[in-house]
Order: C-alpha cells, then structure tokens, then sequence
DNA sequence: TTCATTTTTTGATGTATATCAAAATCGTTG
DNA sequence: CAACGATTTTGATATACATCAAAAAATGAA
C-alpha cells in the first residue's frame, strides 16, 4: 500500500474510493542528500511522510541558520500555515540524508477535503497531534534550560544523534555549538 | 445567538439541526476574578469562550507558577489534549477578572463528532489555527531576546498590560519579574 | 595512507538574565 | 487621610550562555 495512506489510515478510516483517489494524488520522491524539497515562499506540497531518510526544517534569522525541526521516517509532516491559509511558509525544507518522500499538493489536499468531507477527520487528528507536539517544544523552551532541552530532545529523538551534527542539533535548541559541546561533556 | 455558536460559525457552516443540538449542550458559568475554571487532572470541558472577562492557564514547576496562556473575550480556547486523547489538562484555568464563559465537554463535543461528522472540518480549522499561534510562541521561545518576547506579546495581545499586574506577563515570557522591570525602562 | 575539509572541543572573556534583599510606589480599606 | 498589603523598582552579586579565536579530532577524497 501506498505510504503516505498507510499513515493516513492511522488516524481514521478511509474508504476504497477515498483510498484510490489520494492514491493517484500522492507524488513520489527521490532526492538525495542536500537537496531541498521547499524553499521559503513556495507552497507546493502540504503533507508529506519519508519512508527513507531524514529531513530538517530551517529558517533564516540575523543570517544565520535555525533548525526549527527534523523529521524521521514515517510520521507525518509538513506546514499547517499553506493548508490552514491560502499563504506559503516562511520554512525551508531540506534533506539531509538520501531520502525517499511521499507528499500531496495543497491544491489536491483541499480538492480532497472539499470531495469527501469524512476527511476532516483524519486532519483534525492531525491538526491535534501536531498541537500537542507544539505544546511540548513549547513547554520545552518555557521552562527548561539548554541541558534540560537538549535530554528532552534525545528523549523524543533519540537516533537523530548519530544522524545529523551538533551544529544542528545546538541550532534547534536555540543554543551554540559550543554550548552543546560543553553540555554533553 | 449562543456566543459559543458564533465563534464556531467563524470556521464553517452549521446547519440548523446540528446548531441546535450544540446549543442545548452549551453550558454558562458566571465567574468571579480568582475562581478556577479547571484545576489540573479534571478534564470537564474541551472548547470555550469568554463573553467577558480574562483567563489564564498555569502550571507549576519547582514549586513555581508558570502562566502558559492568557484568554480575553471571543477567542475559542481550551486544551487540545483532553481532545485528542482522554487524558486530562495538566494546565489549570483560573479567571483573573470577574467572567463569562460559555463551554461544551468533552465527551459533548465527541459526541457531536460521532453525530455530525460534517463538525470535523470546524474542528479540523480551529485545530489548525491553534497550530498556527503555537507556531508563533514557538518561533518568539526559540529566536527571541526577552525585550524583544516582550514586545511580540504587546503586539499581539495588546490592552493584556492594562489587565494583568506584571508578575504574570514575566511568568507567561519565561524571566523573572525583576528583568521584565527592568527592561520596561 | 595522506591531505584537506568539516566537525567538535577548548579557552578566555563578555553579556543577558537570575537571585536575593530592600526600597519605593500603588491601591484599597478603615 | 492614614495605614496596610500588594506590586513594582532598584541594587549588588551570581550564573548561564554567547562570542571569538584557535586547537584537536573526525571524515572523506585522491
């Protein structure tokens, strides 16, 4: 079965007819190592899931870069902003190891809602998973200190250590590189 | 009309039968500044607004209070967690002034989901926008400077400076009441 | 293996914010 | 108005983390 509905499937039914509709709306992805799948102001794709590789999300503040997430495989991602508004993210989106995507356009996604309305059953699942996601980075960077947040991360991700740098890692939590090094000493 | 009802018509159609149906599960409290609207581990209500009056919800850490949000009239609010899954808030909800609040429970609301899946969409957007505020909070944790949290919070909740004695703004911002002080000068 | 490049660590110093104590100000009530 | 409690400000000092520079270690390509 196809990915991305596999992981759909998680948070409700779908029928067959919903099922074979989306099927021919996801688009599928190879890209390797460094390359981008978004770039800021586009908004092309709205939900998406890796069943191979691993993923960052990034902007842009003082010239410097800030991670903002990462994503491993199989959960499910992507901007609320463009589904939620007609209005592209501020985020880039880039992968950082050879990577294997599976995603549907913002256009086919609300074509999607618009078609069978028991979708918006599974997008209010996801919609409130990813809040309760949220509430945790923020119950993170409220109240925790820069260890605190870096065990809470390992905690949530723990193999995104021997996947990607510590300049990455200190980035996402809102810290140097030589903080973290200190850190983990 | 029930002013819970339209806050809810501001994310999509109700049809007659399904707003009546809401209605007659909406329930009114009067409030007086000090009371508690949840305390942490009840999970009685999923959705609510404030006709009047102000809000906020807090936690304790290290025997501190921490304020994680203020409400003020006409916004939906409430913990997407009960929602999501059955457990209960660890926020509690106390007014800070005299209030009016219009809420609907949990298992109300899940029924209402059961009954009238066409619901799903409204939920799907309020979910979606609550990802979108959360998003922003998270974006002023992790980038920002205190002075500068400070002024992102003026900005999008302006007349919150006329209502709250200072100790709670430097709670809600993660610093202590002595550098929110300062940095107002 | 060797060399160049990237990543990580270390050191010295500066800055933002916390902590604790106390003073000043404000708001309320007798 | 006077006096009390709550809130806000001020001051002195401590701590967490940033910055800049450089060394050390790891990685990868020839």
């Amino acid at each position: 079965m196809n990915p991305l509905i596999q992981q759909l499937k998680r948070y409700g039914h779908l029928n067959e007819e919903v099922e074979k509709d989306i099927e021919q709306r996801v688009n599928y992805f190879s890209k390797c190592k460094g390359e981008h799948f978004l770039k800021k102001g586009q908004h092309i794709s709205s939900y998406f899931m890796l069943s191979k590789g691993l993923i960052r999300a990034y902007f842009f503040k003082n010239g410097r870069e800030l991670n903002s997430w990462f994503g491993e495989e199989n959960q499910i991602f992507g901007s609320i902003l463009p589904v939620y508004t007609d209005k592209p993210s501020f985020e880039n989106i880039q992968f950082l190891e050879d990577s294997e995507v599976y995603a549907i356009a913002v256009d086919d996604l609300n074509d999607l809602y618009r078609k069978y309305p028991e979708l918006n059953l599974i997008g209010r699942k996801i919609a409130e998973e990813v809040c309760i996601v949220l509430e945790e980075r923020i119950l993170s960077l409220h109240t925790e200190s820069a260890i605190e947040r870096y065990h809470s991360l390992i905690k949530l991700q723990p193999n995104l250590l021997n996947r990607v740098n510590l300049g990455h890692i200190a980035s996402y939590l809102g810290i140097t590189q030589e903080t973290l090094s200190r850190i983990r000493r």
